[in-house]
DNA sequence: GGTAGGAGCTGCCGCAGCGGCAACTTCAAC
DNA sequence: GTTGAAGTTGCCGCTGCGGCAGCTCCTACC
């Protein structure tokens, strides 16, 4: 069983020239190609133009999709882990609607009070915005990554969102103490580590070298970073400087 | 209270080069330009930029972005029509997770059961692709899609989701009996647009003339189109020839 | 008062991912 | 045998920025 450019348009939604253009640059070739130039796809094809399209949905680059799926050892583990992402995804839609949502309120509240709209934390406005992109965050703690994961999984959508808040939370806390100008080591800020880390613990056990690491992927990782940076410039530095300081004050 | 550009990159994840860029084609100008030629953003350029970035994250071009912004006349009943367009986009990725998760419980059948795996309805795989871009679907209808939206809004996820797939079964039915040479105005095909027209009238009443433009509709209007090629080709056409066909027979 | 570093500015070039032609061939059907 | 739909290969163009270079400015420190 083999289909025609047309019909493979047709049942997917891409038009033609995009599944020629794949052909071009190699993405997606056809199974055949008939003695007249034709392109023939068969099943294998739909499968990995689905997955094109899933990732591609996810603002995944050609190239990256092409290295994904050459890459690929296991169809099915593949799926699972776009699977992963799209529900990520649609996560973040949800965060950017609930936004939306928060917004229009103060927006009544302040027509209602009649005063000119004053947004007390502008950051706010945008929390759900930023493209996931793909999001490899933890790729430097798989073993993390995967408890986290499997809790997160396990958890109500309220209970999710509560994690949430608390995580924002400390990192306020955290940006307060900076703005205030205590240095790194200062004691507020060495408590508020303290609690990051005995929360962490209570995960899993982490040894003082890989605290560190997570401490520099404040830094490197460009997701975290990001997340740090949203909140206020110079917070990811600053929390990783304040890692750096407890694992030497404390767990060495 | 103004933030210069780099403050409100930090804050809403756009680099300072987009906001420059945006500023340059006129979809958001800061707020003032300082003696120095420096870009000075307040609040309400910030709720702009909201707006902007959540119609992108919709796939709005920034030219229809530029449009909408400067047609807008109330910004509490925009966010309100932005928050609706999010809500419908978290709902297609969700289909289209569930359409994944659909492939991967056929592949490990297929897998268990030793076949080399053979998709009995290839469009499946493609559910939830469709990009909504910005859907503007029944705005022909206006008052038809509010209905609509108000039933849909009351209806709970299972219900929806039968919804859905109960109109797709229709469509295939439809489908079937095209393939199966039957003219439009064949008894069997009429039989179905009566139900069809019988379950419409159930929302609300439809006069014969409304009847015929909700037929063009679905050759004309690029998502009603869309959907009815992806079952079959010249679906479209043939819904609408059927519903033409209904009406001149038992409406008039 | 010099100067070093960071942030801002204005160009300008380039790239990804196609859409939209044009010009030609092929296929299926009447 | 003709005709209309569907296929092919090019090539040009657009959008939405990223990434420079080259310059100005401001602040801070010595």
């Amino acid at each position: 069983m083999d289909w025609p450019i047309s019909e493979v348009a047709r049942m997917s939604g891409v038009t033609a020239r995009t599944l020629r253009h794949y052909d071009e640059t190699g993405l997606l070739p056809p199974a055949r190609i008939g003695a007249n130039g034709h392109r023939y796809y068969e099943e294998h094809q739909l499968l990995l133009l689905q997955q094109i399209l899933v990732l591609r949905a996810l603002g995944v680059g050609l190239p990256e999709i092409g290295r994904i799926l050459s890459a690929q050892v296991d169809e099915a583990d593949a799926l699972r882990g776009h699977h992963r992402r799209l529900l990520a995804e649609r996560d973040r839609l949800d965060a950017l609607a609930a936004t939306v949502s928060r917004t229009i309120a103060e927006l009544e509240q302040s027509r209602k009070d009649g005063n000119p709209m004053t947004i007390n934390r502008p950051e706010n406005l945008f929390e759900g915005v930023q493209p996931s992109h793909y999001a490899e965050n933890m790729r430097d703690f798989p073993e993390l990554a995967e408890e986290v994961g499997r809790r997160a999984a396990a958890m109500s959508q309220a209970d999710a969102e509560a994690g949430h808040r608390e995580r924002t939370a400390q990192m306020i806390r955290l940006a307060e103490l900076m703005a205030s100008g205590h240095p790194a080591g200062a004691e507020p800020v060495q408590a508020e580590v303290d609690a990051q880390y005995r929360a962490l613990t209570r995960l899993r056990t982490v040894s003082a070298e890989e605290y560190r690491a997570i401490g520099r992927s404040c830094v490197d990782n460009d997701a975290w970073r990001t997340a740090y940076e949203a909140i206020a410039p110079g917070l990811a530095a600053y929390q990783r400087d304040a890692i750096e300081a407890h694992v030497t004050a404390r767990l060495s």
